[in-house]
DNA sequence: CTACATGCAAAGAATTTGCAAATCA
DNA sequence: TGATTTGCAAATTCTTTGCATGTAG
């Protein structure tokens, strides 16, 4: 029987991701909970941040260069983002609009199993200071 | 004086390009070419696409597991994909709609800088049967 | 000629995995 | 106790870089 633990460190990580209003990446993750004296192993963070994204409790998305980010899921339905490149702040976004537009072109071009990302990056008001 | 040169594995990356319908990887590029006799390196590989990219004569993207994907560029204006998982196979879109969207977010919540990423990934029809 | 390109190997960086030790239930 | 989880280090991948050598212009 498989069932998921709560541990210290499972918590620790819920604990960060909860108090963010954005995106984190595992490696800064892993650092803000070292920096707070937690003692965690990086490979621990990143496995819980899989098993948590496999459920849906966190949002996944890459950044420009590839790296992954993470975020506390707030919404269980499908929608996208509206990240700031610099602190990570995301706004969550519900575009019935893009929607339609992507179920549309699947139809026109006869693809099927479609999965679209749709991403937006920019400086939030607070960092553009 | 900075100059581009037209060497041997440059047509070959290029040629390459230009005969596949849709997006490939640095790696896959790179066996593709070896396994047709060509004489090349990865590094090359990767350095003749960025320098493609950074002038726009390929379009760039990436996969869910993070992987970068060239494509030669047809059109010179902005534009997303509808992309095929399993060939690789793109359909550019022109989507107004979607820009709009994004500018208008830009506007509602103050974000600047804008820059989005839309991509559709689905399976097309020929990789359906 | 000579500035730019190439190849190779080494370096980097993010992420994953193997395995023994620790620990939640 | 017994199944999971953790930590650490080693292994994987993709990508980039350093440097001596090759070559297009």
């Amino acid at each position: 029987m498989q069932s998921v633990r709560v541990t210290k460190q499972r918590q620790a990580i819920e604990s960060v991701l909860d108090s963010l209003p954005g995106f984190i990446s595992a490696q800064a993750l892993h650092q803000h909970l070292t920096a707070n004296g937690e003692s965690i192993g990086l490979a621990t963070v990143y496995r819980t941040l899989q098993s948590m994204s496999e459920v849906n409790l966190v949002d996944v998305l890459r950044d420009q260069s590839g790296e992954m980010l993470f975020r506390a899921c707030k919404s269980k339905h499908h929608h996208h983002h509206l990240v700031c490149r610099s602190c990570g702040a995301a706004i969550e976004l519900q575009a019935s609009e893009v929607e339609t537009w992507a179920a549309q072109l699947a139809a026109r071009y006869g693809y099927q199993q479609l999965e679209h990302e749709v991403e937006i990056f920019g400086t939030c008001p607070k960092c553009i200071n």
